[in-house]
RNA sequence: GUCCCCAUCGUCUAGCGGUUAGGACGGCGCCCUCUCACGGCGCAAACAGGGGUUCGAGUCCCCUUGGGGACGCCA
């Protein structure tokens, strides 16, 4: 039999960090055995649904390459199949009317709390005749859940997990209002689908016992299980918005690399040996749930950065280009011809300084500033009246170096602190100021290569002459 | 409160009865050096505690402690 899969979100709100995983390690499953990764959107609360955070959770699926199988399920459209099950299992005896209203459930729950037992739905009207049902009350529809004996769940990350049928208490199918609760959907669909394995987050361990009950009440074989661990917040409790329950999209934006996004996300949980720096495609050749871990992870930024500096530095230099063009275009800069050349002649010297793309748009921006360009306050430091004066000198010199490369700009330079007995870095930091605008950037004569005689020449006489605007630190 | 799950460096993890307990991120130091990175080398850093089982426990069992999750006519 092959596998089918699905990732099944509510679209309550936009694809985050616990639900990306959860989807990549589905995606993951499908992809190394060969089998079938679907979608199947969770809509059936309709005052949260939103068609926004559909979208959003397409588009996140997208970004982070995760491509599935067949048309997206809706679950809302499949209600009346839901009520139908219900009804079934009603007319089987398998399920039955309960008549009691939410204040009276509350008592229960009271009083199970008050008295050490776990709040649970008393049975009431699991025998009682339906002749006594009170008027003006809409029934909801309960399964008979088994009262004795123990239910396991054989989990393929979480072992056998038992627990004891006393616990379960008959859950609602239908609602008062014929619609279908969660777990009746889940089931129907997830059986409806073919779904031959359901690997989800571990909140739902417990909910599985009551769902493998309803599968056997349907006559249907469960599905194989794998639960797998929460992602915590840096500091160990739930992922909250300040740390990582962003949406996907907030981590393209901040220049993730969506290869990046995998390899962390994949690590969290899963391993393969002493791999860290893992491709997709060796994930996918190497992913098995028996390597899924029981315990829950925090969200480590750092490590997150860290591995997207490695795949950013696998790009090709075109490719790079490209994907900062949008980010240089929001803070105005437009790449002409000659910005692209420079960025393509320079991508070398920016990547390997750079973690991010928004990080390499920031570092690039000197290239394809026009002149004059602005220059950083706490760099512009370093322009006194003397450096000036030494800038204007090298200016003239370069006029006549020949060869214009890395070698030649460099004994040049060299030379001339040399001959007016400076120490060579108290030159190069003044160059590098007009040069780039910064105190930090690739190596001097690289950019000068890069640059072109003409740029900077123009560049370094603009700083001698005091021509530079002022740039205030950003953000 | 009841039930379920979890527990190796700060973090992600390797380990599947016998290891100097390994790697990665982060940290620190050194080298390289025109700045910052990259890169290279090195250092510090962990088996939560207590009982068992065993010739031998990070690895198996139990308890404690500490985390987490679930207990809806939400999903």
């Amino acid at each position: 039999m092959s596998v089918i899969v699905r990732f099944a979100p509510s679209p309550t709100g936009y694809l985050h960090i616990g639900g990306a995983r959860t989807a990549l390690f589905n995606w993951l499953f499908a992809r190394s055995k060969g089998g079938k990764f679907l979608l199947r959107i969770e809509d059936t609360d309709r005052a949260r649904s939103t068609e926004d955070a559909i979208q959003k959770i397409f588009q996140g699926l997208e970004w982070l390459g995760l491509d599935w199988d067949e048309e997206p399920v809706f679950q809302f459209a499949r209600a009346s199949r839901h009520a139908e099950i219900a009804h079934r299992l009603l007319a089987e005896g398998k399920a039955y009317r309960c008549w009691s209203t939410p204040e009276e459930l509350e008592a229960m729950r009271a009083k199970a709390r008050a008295e050490g037992r776990q709040p649970r739905y008393d049975g009431t009207w699991r025998d009682r005749d339906p002749a006594l049902a009170p008027a003006g009350v809409d029934p909801v529809i309960r399964l008979k859940m088994p009262q004795t004996g123990e239910t396991t769940v054989q989990d393929m990350v979480q072992g056998d997990v038992t627990v004891a049928n006393v616990q379960l208490d008959d859950m609602v199918l239908l609602r008062g209002d014929g619609t279908p609760t969660y777990m009746l959907s889940v089931v129907v669909d997830d059986a409806d689908m073919g779904i031959t394995h359901v690997i989800r987050g571990d909140d739902h361990l417990t909910n599985t016992f009551r769902q493998v009950q309803l599968y056997r009440a349907m006559g249907v074989e469960p599905p194989t299980f794998g639960h797998i661990p929460l992602i915590h917040g840096p500091d160990g409790a739930k992922l909250s918005k300040r740390h990582g329950a962003l949406g996907i999209e907030a981590y393209r934006d901040m220049g993730m690399l969506p290869e990046a996004m995998r390899n962390y996300l994949m690590r969290l949980g899963w391993s393969h040996g002493d791999a860290d720096v893992i491709s997709t495609e060796e994930a996918i050749r190497w992913f098995d749930m028996a390597q899924v871990g029981r315990s829950p992870s925090r969200f480590d930024m750092q490590k997150l950065t860290s591995l997207n500096a490695h795949w950013l530095r696998t790009h090709a230099d075109a490719d790079l280009i490209g994907l900062i063009r949008p980010i240089l275009a929001e803070v105005g800069f437009t790449l002409d011809e000659t910005g692209a050349a420079r960025l393509q002649a320079g991508m070398g010297g920016l990547k390997a300084r750079c973690r991010t793309l928004v990080e390499l748009a920031e570092a690039a921006a000197f290239y394809v500033e026009p002149r004059p360009i602005r220059i950083a306050s706490d760099a512009a430091k370093l322009l006194d009246p003397a450096a000036r004066e030494r800038l204007g000198a090298v200016a003239a010199r370069l006029a006549a170096v020949e060869p214009f490369d890395e070698a030649t700009l460099e004994a040049e330079c060299r030379a001339y602190a040399t001959e007016i007995g400076l120490g060579f870095g108290k030159l190069a930091q003044p160059l590098r100021v007009a040069l780039t605008g910064s105190t930090v950037s690739p190596g001097l004569f690289e950019v000068m290569v890069v640059l072109g005689r003409d740029e900077v020449r123009a560049r370094l006489e603009d700083a001698a002459a005091g021509r530079n605007p002022e740039k205030n630190p950003r953000r």
